[in-house]
DNA sequence: TCTCAACTGCGTCTT
DNA sequence: GCAGTTGAGA
């Protein structure tokens, strides 16, 4: 076949390699795709695989629906009938059609993320819990892992050490919230996103006819992105492949970013024990950057100490070296950013689709914009906000999710009130404990609400029940575009929306308009002999998906913005890294343990590797956060870079020049080389320190801020926070005027001046 | 039950 | 800096 002719070796042998188990760790940019690609193909078209039997998991759909293309391809529409797509995905179908097996109804709903949130919150305010220790956020966090690592409830709270572990944190209701919060669900006929992997575990375990019908399915089965699978979905794959053993899982353990969601790396590891005769291919060589951006991912990702041995090179010319950016704010690394994109597009004829920014939040998006905007630079922004979480969005969802099941609990509290109606907080809340104290369903409790609630909110409550039913009565005879605008129309969302004339008013009708173009469109496409054009197929397709599957055309030729947890599997010409700060990347949150510390470290890899020929990398001095302006210093990450790939750009930097004082005097003081030897020189001194919970210092008695402007080099100063230290060098004039100093139990810091409360110890 | 003003607290992400 | 919540008053 032709198609091998363009791999390299080990490329080739991840290929044909397709008997057996096989695991192959692929470095950046190494073609890693491509081998899952053309492996499909081969077995399609060398080894006359039928697509049915082969399974192919990946972690999102738009990295299902790109591979799917890329076969299509090479094989043709065959490619059409692979089992291929996310983890829930693909579980979810094969959950439906064995639901009853389980007591769930084959169309139950799929709880998000927000619905799970809002059950907790009302579970914890039910049981009387101080939702200040209860989070919601972090109840769903344990209720999640236990989960992933298929802790049922029962187990949960028959486990002495789970237990002790709650207590000792003051969250003893943790697994009575855990057991509350699945019973819920269960009686809502919902699954969460976890339950989706949960239960087929479950559905496996319990069913081993059921089990074997699968195992006998997929004959090969694929994992793309093995690093990021978590216990859950790493013994559902090892079950299926228990009987053919054609395993082949793809992944790079430097490229693992999602362990504070489960991701466990050690499944790397169990896998050459669960697998002895395992054939490991390693894929070193990187196609997509060059050499100067694969050196400078290296010397990055050396400070890891826990990684699989791996060398990734690449032929690619040296390119240019990384830019260092220093703005003086937030506000100018922006501008900063826009100028040099601007610039760039212009010298080498790029377009804006060359470009991405990456930054660590996605609040940090704001000062980015604003300056594109204002050179009129086109952008997009990935990630926040996405359209299903808006609220008329999901008012309207919860509506078409209620009329398909009338157990969905949390579609029915955001709607039983919308447009109002008269049924508040209080008589939910009553219809709540009612459904649970009677253990009948949710419909039940409604069509028979005057028996539990005042007899105004049961009248209100009548009136909702039939105009339900009206809506089950279309929904039943049309399809899901016009049971859709029907329900739109007549509950009143539309016209409530349509009464409101502010700009946000009309963005939100406008909103559900695409909403219904979207419903329409699934309705067009889906073909005329498959009749699951109804309002229930619509909910299960869409239920995960996300905006990340659904780029509009007119936002192909836009400069992309998005933290770097999005921009993994993607490439650009041009990237920018911004906001380079202690304790905005690495985020303040993850320096508490060498592990979080060196997944942040992974995380700026994954930076990295996106560029393909020119990287720039940015840090402001100020910037603000949670609305108040705040000091930063430079990430220790730039500091780890081996200097000699970094060059300060002295043009994309603020005020002066960035002359460091004495140093390397003439014109070439920019050269980067002797300002990064600097900084790392600052960290390894810092790195002495402990992370996390310095000593404090006291401020002497008499503390008092000197004039600043009498500071001079090796002058003793005292800070009120960081003690004792020594000047080491100074640097530019007036408001940008900075002191480098050596601090006895800090390391070197640099202050700016004008901010800085530093007194002088002669 | 509803509305508006004050108040709180904040992470990264896919599914 | 903003969103989401709470509490007072109608």
């Amino acid at each position: 076949m032709d198609y091998l002719e363009c791999l390299n070796k080990a490329q080739k042998e991840g290929v044909i390699h397709t008997e057996g188990p096989c695991m192959i760790i692929a470095g950046a940019g190494s073609g890693k795709t491509r081998v899952l690609t053309y492996r499909i193909a081969h077995l399609i078209k060398t080894q006359q695989v039928d697509p049915f039997n082969i399974l192919a998991l990946t972690f999102t759909n738009k990295a299902a629906q790109e591979m799917r293309k890329r076969i299509e391809q090479v094989v043709g529409t065959e490619a059409r009938n692979l089992w291929m797509g996310t983890f829930h995905s693909v579980f979810a179908r094969i959950l439906r059609s064995e639901a009853s097996k389980l007591g769930y109804p084959s169309n139950f709903t799929i709880y998000d993320t927000d619905d799970s949130k809002t059950l907790i919150k009302a579970l914890v305010k039910e049981k009387g819990l101080d939702d200040k220790i209860y989070k919601p956020n972090v109840v769903l966090n344990r209720i999640s892992a236990a989960k992933n690592r298929l802790i049922s409830w029962r187990n949960y709270i028959q486990n002495p050490v789970f237990q002790a572990d709650d207590a000792s944190q003051m969250k003893p209701e943790m697994g009575n919230l855990y057991r509350t919060y699945a019973q819920r669900c269960y009686k809502a006929d919902a699954m969460d996103f976890d339950d989706l992997l949960f239960n087929t575990n479950l559905l496996f375990k319990d069913f081993p006819d059921v089990l074997n019908k699968y195992q006998h399915r997929f004959h090969y089965v694929m994992v793309d992105e093995f690093q990021d699978t978590n216990l859950s979905q790493y013994l559902i794959t090892k079950k299926l492949a228990a009987v053919n053993q054609n395993i082949a899982v793809v992944g790079d353990d430097a490229q693992s970013i999602y362990a504070f969601r489960g991701a466990d790396i050690q499944n790397i590891l169990n896998f050459e024990k669960d697998y002895p005769d395992l054939r490991v291919i390693k894929l070193e060589q990187n196609y997509r950057s060059t050499g100067n951006i694969v050196n400078t991912a290296n010397s990055v990702i050396n400070h890891n100490k826990a990684q699989l041995h791996k060398n990734v090179w690449t032929q690619n010319e040296e390119g240019e070296l990384v830019h260092l950016i220093k703005a003086t704010s937030d506000n100018e690394e922006g501008k900063l950013v826009a100028s040099s994109i601007f610039e760039e597009r212009a010298n080498k004829q790029l377009k804006n689709s060359d470009f991405a920014v990456l930054y660590r939040t996605n609040s940090q998006s704001r000062a980015i914009e604003e300056a594109l905007r204002r050179v009129n630079i086109g952008y997009k922004v990935i990630g926040g906000l996405s359209f299903y979480q808006r609220k008329e969005i999901k008012d309207l969802m919860g509506y078409l999710r209620f009329v398909v099941n009338q157990n969905d609990e949390q579609a029915l509290r955001r709607i039983i009130n919308l447009p109002k109606r008269g049924i508040g907080a209080g008589t939910f809340e009553k219809l709540m404990v009612a459904a649970y104290d009677h253990d009948i369903s949710l419909w039940e409790v409604l069509v028979n609400a005057k028996s539990f609630v005042t007899s105004r909110a049961a009248n209100a409550i009548h009136d909702f029940v039939t105009l339900i039913r009206s809506f089950k009565i279309v929904t039943e005879q049309k399809d899901a575009f016009e049971a859709a605008s029907h329900i739109a129309k007549n509950s009143g969302l539309l016209k409530m929306l349509y009464e409101d004339k502010t700009i946000e008013g009309l963005n939100r009708y406008e909103n559900v308009q695409e909403l219904l173009n979207a419903i329409k469109e699934f309705v067009d496409t889906t073909s005329e002999n498959r009749r699951e054009k109804n309002l229930g197929a619509f909910l299960q397709e869409i239920a995960l998906l996300t905006d990340a599957d659904t780029e509009k055309d007119s936002e192909l030729e836009k400069v992309t913005l998005m933290t770097i947890h999005s921009a993994k599997g993607l490439e650009f010409n041009n990237v920018y890294i911004v906001g380079l700060e202690e304790d905005l990347f690495p985020s303040q949150m993850m320096l508490s343990s060498r592990a979080d510390l060196e997944e942040e470290r992974r995380l700026f890899y994954v930076a990295i590797t996106r560029a393909q020929k020119k990287l720039f990398l940015s840090y402001a001095l100020t910037r603000y956060r949670y609305g108040r302006l705040k000091n930063c210093e430079p990430s220790r990450f730039i500091e780890e870079i081996d200097p000699v790939f970094i060059k300060v750009d002295r043009k994309w930097s603020s005020g002066k020049p960035a002359s460091m004082t004495g140093r390397a005097g003439g014109t070439h003081n920019t050269s980067g080389v002797s300002y990064a030897k600097n900084l790392v020189s600052g960290i390894q001194k810092r790195n002495l320190k402990p992370i996390n919970g310095s000593i404090q210092h006291k401020p002497s008695e008499n503390f008092s801020p000197s004039d600043t402007s009498k500071l001079e080099q090796g002058m003793k100063v005292e800070h009120p926070k960081f003690g004792y230290g020594k000047v080491v060098m100074l640097d530019q004039e007036g408001a940008q005027r900075k002191a480098r100093v050596e601090f006895e139990n800090f390391g070197e810091k640099t202050l700016l001046l004008s901010f800085a409360k530093l007194k002088i110890h002669q």
